[in-house]
DNA sequence: AAAAAAACATGATGTAAATCATGTTTTTAA
DNA sequence: TTAAAAACATGATTTACATCATGTTTTTTT
């Protein structure tokens, strides 16, 4: 399934197999009568890498759910540079938040790192299931305050380290959440240019190749953005905490 | 009231004033009622300069909400060093999120910039409350959003952005999210130093000092710590996104 | 399979900001 | 109110990293 990813496309999901969406811990916690409900008024969008799901600047309409794939939270400065804040995974939520204020605004870009799949409703859906259901809000009161504490993480490493050690702390972190394990090592899931970390350390590409490759010197890492491979996690945590 | 700061002392809440905590968003939401209710469990600290409210790594036990005063949330690195990242003014809720895992150990240490007082509450009070009450759940949400926006606006800052931006940046937010008007410009509302204001923007004192220099030069700024002045906000603005 | 476009690589040079150093002024505490 | 301690100030030196530049390899597209 999902193997039609042309130009966003859109798909009711009323009656497809519930397994799937036993992943997402928020559709996990509901009441199978209410789960009944919530899937009335989910869909599911398909993306690929040339796609924004949604541009910063724009009002927001939807609450979001990563179905499969990888999403990209991205701003951008008036002179064209650019910052990753964030990779969303399968299960993450976003536009949690956004959405409870009237006329708010995205603060950033969502981009797909490759195909993606993503399950949104409207703004008015989402309350009124958080309103049923105290257990639910709590779940999403339980994520924001996951992703503020990483947000402030990272305020914490580029306010305080050097280029190679914010690049290492970003592996780290990876290979922790979202890593699969490989023969060689540590798999990175998704496709990472040097570029991309760059724009996720706060450094140029430049400087993100020349750490990378030194990193591989020294055996920490191997592959590049198709296949990233950690292949020495202690030594990347020494380093990012040095 | 509240004019005896010693050694964090407390104060039970039963029989005070309603009327100063309708200056908080989340006790006004609640039915009367309700709010009555939530008096019983909320207790009023009082802390000093000195005193830390909770450290970096300690169990989450309380949920909290700042009162009078002005309360620092910062993180440090192994060497020593330290990083603001954000100033808690009266109204402002903290640890509405940590307290919600089992086992949850606060990811930076509150301090207050001066005397403050605190309303606090225990982990199942404050559950308890929000269960009852899915607007103040709705409410919560809401205020952790607008943390992890603010938050990922300042990584944003850190990561592209030049010492004297970062600096410009923090003073115009602080200046419109705090300010309060005087007949020389924006007076901040909080004894502020230059070594304060580098930890919150990722830089030494030395470079913080240096950079107001030329902002008092330049009549963007006027006094230190004790007295400090926004004289020009639109060129600190200009300042901040150029 | 060939052409085009990204991604990776590495050197040379410039610069913002850290570090070290020393002195003055202001604030806080005894 | 005087001593001690922060806070503010400014210069000299070093350094991490950006920038510019040019070339190779890999990936994507046609």
């Amino acid at each position: 399934m999902s193997k039609r990813p042309d130009k966003s496309s859109s798909n009711r999901l009323s009656s497809s197999p519930p397994d799937e969406l036993n992943h997402i811990p928020l559709l996990k916690i509901l009441s199978s009568a209410d789960r009944q409900r919530v899937l009335q008024d989910l869909t599911e969008q398909h993306y690929t890498k040339r796609d924004v799901i949604f541009r910063e600047g724009d009002p927001t309409e939807f609450f979001h759910i990563v179905k499969e794939g990888t999403v990209k939270c991205v701003k951008s400065s008036p002179e064209g540079k650019e910052c990753t804040l964030k990779m969303l995974m399968p299960g993450d939520l976003f536009c949690c938040d956004a959405a409870a204020f009237e006329g708010a605004r995205h603060p950033g870009t969502a981009q797909p790192m490759g195909d993606v799949s993503i399950l949104r409703m409207n703004k008015k859906s989402y309350f009124d299931m958080l309103r049923r259901n105290p257990d639910a809000a709590i779940e999403v009161i339980k994520h924001l305050g996951n992703r503020l504490n990483e947000a402030q993480e990272k305020a914490k490493v580029l306010a305080l380290d050097r280029a190679d050690q914010r690049l290492a702390s970003l592996l780290v972190d990876l290979a922790t959440k979202n890593g699969v394990k490989d023969p060689q090592g540590i798999k990175l899931p998704m496709r990472l240019t040097r570029q991309d970390m760059a724009n996720m350390v706060g450094t140029t590409t430049e400087t993100a190749i020349r750490i990378m490759s030194r990193f591989k010197r020294d055996r920490l890492v191997s592959g590049t953005a198709t296949r990233l491979i950690i292949r020495d996690l202690a030594g990347l945590k020494a380093l990012a905490s040095a």
